[in-house]
RNA sequence: GGAGGGGUGGCAGAGCGGUUGAAUGCGGCGGUCUUGAAAACCGUUGAGCCGAAAGGUUCCGGGGGUUCGAAUCCCUCCCCCUCCGCCA
């Protein structure tokens, strides 16, 4: 969320944000409902000055024996006066937060213009796609053949976009968010969190999923819940409605938790493999950082990200995304894309996002400077990484022409030493 | 699920419908004393909004009501705690 105040003071850059995102909204509508809001106020205001003024006097009167029955009832009309300006104050503020709750954080100025994810920029890239002298199959199909992956069991179960891991499968699943968690914990300085998978209406609502990605999420009928969509949202919540000693930040929370997610209006889309689940694992990354340092945190976060695919040895490129392109809450944000051969591209497998103090805002997450005075903080998240995709990943680049597929260097410790995962005989 | 208790400033904890933004204690900050520190003592110490400013206004869990006037009375919702029951 934007600061109202902001908003009146850079109307024209707070526009022109909402035109590069190409999203609909009255900013008009908006300060001249502020503007409405603030005559009202200022009229209740002094009516309620002089309420105020002569009530106390009155008091003192009718300690005296005086009678006080005229100004009783004059002040009888001034409060009715005074609630019906406090009715019309509040159907302004309530205009204007509905607006506002709906306009977007305002892209860097190093983020590229441009109306979609075509204006992506490639940064860099990281590793040299495999030769592999035979057709490389898709995931799921050696998923299927190995005997690790059960989409149709999965779909049994539950219901399509759900995957069931098995033998190897669940191991590798495991393996991967051990390895993870321990790398961000032991080399990248994050504490490690485990947190609620269920979360209320207000955490959705200060990391920006609600109101506007309401059809993307799960929702308990008979308890006001939410699933998860990802951990960012219980982890940034952690320190909602806090004030944190400017001296303690940065602070760095990694943490896995499954995520859910609708995943309404992509019907068709990668409706094979473990790309697009319903329930999927990530670890995430989240830091609380001074205002002054998050583009430089964002730098870091990122290669937090990238470190996991380069101890796998996964061909990777990161990709700047375009104002057309990011999410609601982001100022920047990098794409992290893996190699997958079965489809010759790079797939998102990590986002890492700088929110200013758009979610802080929101959930009101302050520092305190050693002066004394509170300011918001900066948020950061990013997924560090997604456990599908890159079990996928993995899958696709270490398969061998036997059906087989190798075991990173780095991860045989986690798979019991294991190098290799085999066929069913 | 049943019974009870409670939500007040950074924390703890008072508060008769009128000078209570709120006693008191702790903590924080400043000072006196001291070679230094501790102790003691003195002083000081909430936030939001409107306003160019002066100043005004709001806030004692949320919302509504009674009243000239509500932290204080009434209604309602939410949350937390304790005990009992059930349960991983």
């Amino acid at each position: 969320m934007l600061d109202l105040k902001f908003i009146r003071d850079n109307e024209e850059l707070v526009k022109q944000s909402i035109r590069d995102r190409g999203v609909e909204l009255g900013l008009d509508q908006l300060l001249e409902f502020d503007q409405k809001r603030r005559e009202l106020l200022q009229e209740s205001e002094q009516l309620k000055n002089m309420r105020n003024t002569v009530s106390k006097e009155m008091g003192q009167l009718m300690k005296q024996g005086e009678d006080v029955a005229e100004r009783r009832e004059e002040m009888r009309r001034v409060s009715d006066r005074i609630k019906e300006l406090e009715d019309r104050v509040r159907e302004a503020e309530k205009a204007v937060y509905q607006l506002q709750i709906r306009v977007p954080n305002v892209p860097h100025e190093s983020v590229p213009r441009g109306a979609d994810e075509s204006y992506n920029q490639e940064v860099r890239r990281w590793g040299e796609p495999r030769d592999f002298g035979f057709e490389p199959l898709p995931h799921w199909e050696l998923g299927e053949a190995l005997d690790i992956l059960d989409f149709e069991r999965g779909v049994k179960i539950a219901e399509s976009r759900f995957t069931l891991l098995r033998g190897m499968g669940a191991r590798l699943e495991r393996a991967l968010i051990n390895f993870m968690l321990d790398l961000h914990t032991q080399e990248h300085g994050y504490t490690e969190i485990f947190p609620p998978i269920l979360v209320n209406e207000q955490s959705m609502f200060s990391t920006g999923q609600l109101p506007k990605l309401e059809a993307e999420m799960y929702r308990c009928r008979d308890d006001n819940l939410f699933l998860i969509p990802t951990a960012e949202v219980p982890v940034t919540n952690i320190h909602r409605d806090e004030t944190l000693p400017e001296q303690s930040l940065p602070r760095l929370y990694c943490a896995y938790t499954p995520c859910f997610r609708r995943e309404a209006g992509s019907y068709g889309k990668d409706t094979r493999g473990l790309i697009r689940q319903h329930q999927f694992n990530k670890v995430e990354m989240v830091r609380f950082v001074h205002p002054d340092r998050s583009f430089d945190e964002l730098e870091i976060l990122t290669e937090n990200a990238e470190a996991v695919l380069q101890r796998l040895n996964l061909p990777y490129r990161v990709v700047i995304l375009s104002t057309g392109d990011l999410s609601f809450a982001a100022s920047k944000c990098y794409d992290l894309e893996v190699w997958l051969p079965s489809s010759g591209a790079y797939r998102e497998i990590s986002s890492c996002s700088n929110f200013t103090d758009f979610q802080a805002r929101r959930a009101d997450i302050r520092y305190r400077t050693p002066e004394g005075k509170s300011q918001y903080l900066h948020t950061l998240n990013g997924s560090g990484i997604a456990i599908g995709r890159t079990v996928a990943a993995l899958l696709e680049n270490y398969q061998e022409p036997d059906g087989s597929v190798v075991i990173p260097e780095s991860l045989v410790p986690y798979m019991d030493g294991r190098e290799r995962i085999e066929p069913p005989a």
